[in-house]
DNA sequence: AGGCCTCGAGTTCA
DNA sequence: CTCGAGGCCT
């Protein structure tokens, strides 16, 4: 085990890492990490500091320099941005401390809120005189920003003539949607050039080219949020009295403004939006990373004023991040049923996205080698569709200096035969040498019951274990011969639980074919494989006596598998297992009646959480009607059938054109048939 | 031979 | 979900 650097050096080097990642965001627009990920950085600073210097954080740092290039604009009105709140609390809190200031100055506390998307872009304040735009100024560090009114005119959205001739300073943001983001970034990666880590850089570095016309090519998008000036000339435009009617105003005036711009009663209504939001993250055009909440009346915000570093008339919601940064503590291997070693990175717990964090798949020795992540290490963690943790990259300034690179061990202790490991030829993975040691035959007792194969509900690895421990099973078959006494004895167990137990394995005792061959374990076979095999062959009798030519005929079936299913019915150790396997369980015959044709031919992809079907009910229900179910999108999927909360392969489908339906749809399809 | 398209296997947390 | 690899098509 490496032996960790004292926490002052870490602070030493967090604090130089820190504000060498600062300059790179704020000065040079180009972030070497995602800024969650330097968030997550700047809060572990943080924590040490208030550790070892009692607080005074250089973590606190607003704004960065202002780069040369540009003509500098010191602001009419003072730019400030919103305090960040991470949860419901904080939010609370926030909220009563304007309620405190208001009955301090005497005032009766009554206002109502406004919530609206916190677009991952840029701040940029135009000028309209007479109602015409005379100049955009970037943010900069809130007093001072760059002049970027040449790029800014580019913006097709924004207009240079408002449809009244007022004077108006108003401010918003520049953002480049996702789709836009991604073309951009694929066409500089063509031409090797580096790709923008973030849309908001991306709008950033766009604007900031001192040639306009690449500007224009690079679609910015605005939205304008708020005025920070008013003079409505001879016009007879009142003044905005609330959020609101700033608003209005600026749609009025022509302006580009978002739609999403909810007016709250109260910070549950508020609450509702930010959760609302934060489910359909996704499906917005651009990045969202919270929710400003602001105060509607302006005359409340007027008495709020500011604290030295924000405005307390308004926050920002924070939705949950989906990066942070971690370190690795230890490098895990994990053997698998069928002997394959997994490498397992085991972290400091961290929370992204609402769960805490304590591991992550490596997945083999090329991927350890890709990212070089090695024990000690900091590393950059995300969520890979909303639930897996993946290690993005490694933060190297902060690695140890006695940090050595991993070395894929050659033996695994528990593994049979000396716990040797190989790695095949030509393979990623590396497999134990001796492939029935009884870690690899736990991990078989546990496919077995487990949902892909025979489902018995209530027997999973804890039981199994205790049911190996107490000596009471060894073969799979076994499950099926215990006795409500035998789960008696194990600790934990009452009647009821015991019997419950009983009545999952009997529920097991009857199963189609393709259930019955996919819980044998064959190396290749899975659910796929298995209905391939049970519906050419229609029954195990004929599967057994299958030559390998019988199985390649098969399309989808090609010489690897079929040898591989061959070979394992050729076992007498294997037949003998099937054997005491067809004593216990009944193979009903399929009998899944055609409902229609209406899909068929066609190939279908489910993502999401569906109303009136469950994952396996909707498989079923499409097959009945003549489709196949596929796992992934490609150009061949006919429709994505996407129920709620839907994962990445929606993006996959809209990216390749592909039909996206809703359950509504589905059925009235199937209906019609 | 090379390029999709699929499937299997292993994985995380509440 | 991701990665690797088998299978099939061109």
């Amino acid at each position: 085990m490496a032996k960790k650097p004292p926490s002052s050096d870490r602070l030493a080097q967090l604090r130089a890492l820190v504000s060498y990642h600062r300059e790179k965001y704020h000065r040079d627009d180009s972030p070497e990490i995602s800024d969650e990920a330097y968030d997550s950085l700047v809060a572990e600073l943080a924590s040490l500091e208030e550790k070892f210097e009692g607080g005074r954080s250089t973590a606190d740092v607003v704004g960065g320099s202002v780069r040369e290039a540009f003509a500098k604009v010191t602001h009419e009105v003072e730019q400030w941005s919103f305090d960040n709140v991470f949860d419901e609390e904080e939010l609370s809190e926030w909220s009563n401390r304007a309620v405190r200031i208001l009955r301090e100055a005497d005032m009766v506390p009554m206002f109502t809120y406004v919530a609206e998307h916190k677009i991952d872009g840029l701040k940029l304040v135009l000028t309209y005189r007479a109602g015409r735009l005379i100049q955009a100024v970037t943010r900069g560090d809130g007093v001072v920003g760059e002049d970027v009114t040449h790029t800014a005119k580019t913006i097709a959205s924004l207009p240079y003539v408002l449809t009244k001739p007022v004077d108006v300073i108003c401010v918003g943001e520049v953002y480049i949607a996702k789709a836009d983001f991604e073309q951009i970034n694929e066409e500089r990666k063509e031409q090797g050039e580096l790709v923008f880590a973030n849309p908001r850089n991306a709008a950033a570095g766009t604007l900031r080219q001192l040639d306009a016309s690449v500007a224009a090519s690079r679609n910015l998008s605005f939205f304008a949020y708020d005025i920070d000036k008013f003079d409505p000339k001879n016009t007879n435009t009142k003044a905005p009295e609330t959020q609101m009617e700033e608003h209005e105003l600026l749609r009025h005036l022509g302006l580009p403004t978002n739609e999403c711009v909810t007016p709250c009663v109260d910070l549950k209504a508020v609450q509702v939006c930010y959760d609302a939001w934060n489910k359909a993250r996704d499906t917005y055009p651009y990045e969202i990373d919270g929710v400003v909440v602001k105060i509607n009346e302006v005359s409340v915000q007027r008495i709020l004023g500011y604290t030295a570093k924000a405005p307390r008339f308004g926050i920002a919601y924070k939705l949950p991040a989906v990066q942070a940064t971690t370190v690795v503590e230890a490098i895990d291997l994990q053997i698998g049923r069928t002997g394959v070693v997994t490498p397992v990175a085991h972290l400091r717990p961290v929370r992204i996205a609402g769960s805490t964090v304590a591991r992550a798949t490596l997945h083999n020795e090329d991927q350890i080698k890709r990212l070089d992540v090695r024990v000690g290490d900091t590393v950059i963690l995300q969520k890979a569709g909303d639930v897996i943790p993946e290690v993005v990259s490694v933060v190297l300034p902060l690695r140890p200096h006695d940090a050595k690179p991993y070395v894929f061990p050659q033996v695994v202790p528990g593994c049979g035969g000396d716990g040797l490991i190989e790695r095949i030829p030509g393979e990623a993975a590396y497999r134990c040498v001796v492939l029935d040691s009884p870690l690899i035959r736990r991990q078989r007792l546990y496919y077995f019951v487990s949902k892909a194969a025979l489902n018995i509900d209530g027997v999973g690895p804890k039981i199994i274990d205790a049911l190996l421990e107490h000596e009471l099973i060894a073969s799979p078959a076994d499950i099926f011969t215990l006795a409500k006494e035998d789960f008696l004895t194990l600790p934990g167990f009452k009647d009821k639980s015991a019997e419950n137990a009983i009545a999952a394995i009997d529920a097991a005792r009857t199963q189609p074919l393709y259930r019955f061959l996919v819980a044998l374990g064959i190396d290749q076979v899975g659910e796929e494989t298995a209905r391939l095999l049970a519906v050419t062959f229609g029954s195990l009798e004929a599967i057994k006596r299958a030559s390998v030519a019988d199985m390649v005929a098969i399309h989808g079936v090609g010489e690897v598998v079929a040898e591989t299913v061959y070979g394992w019915f050729q076992k007498p150790e294997n037949q003998a297992l099937v054997t005491e396997l067809e004593s216990h369980i009944l193979i009903a015959n399929e009998t899944v009646k055609a409902a229609s044709t209406a899909l068929l031919g066609q190939s279908v992809v489910v993502t999401g959480t569906l109303v009136n079907f469950s994952r396996d009910g909707i498989k079923e229900e499409i097959r009945r009607h003549g489709g196949s179910v596929s796992s992934s999108v490609s150009k061949k999927t006919t429709f994505v059938l996407a129920g709620s909360e839907p994962g990445s392969k929606v993006a996959d489908a809209r990216k390749l054109g592909v039909p996206i339906i809703d359950e509504e749809t589905f059925l009235v399809r199937i209906a019609q048939g």
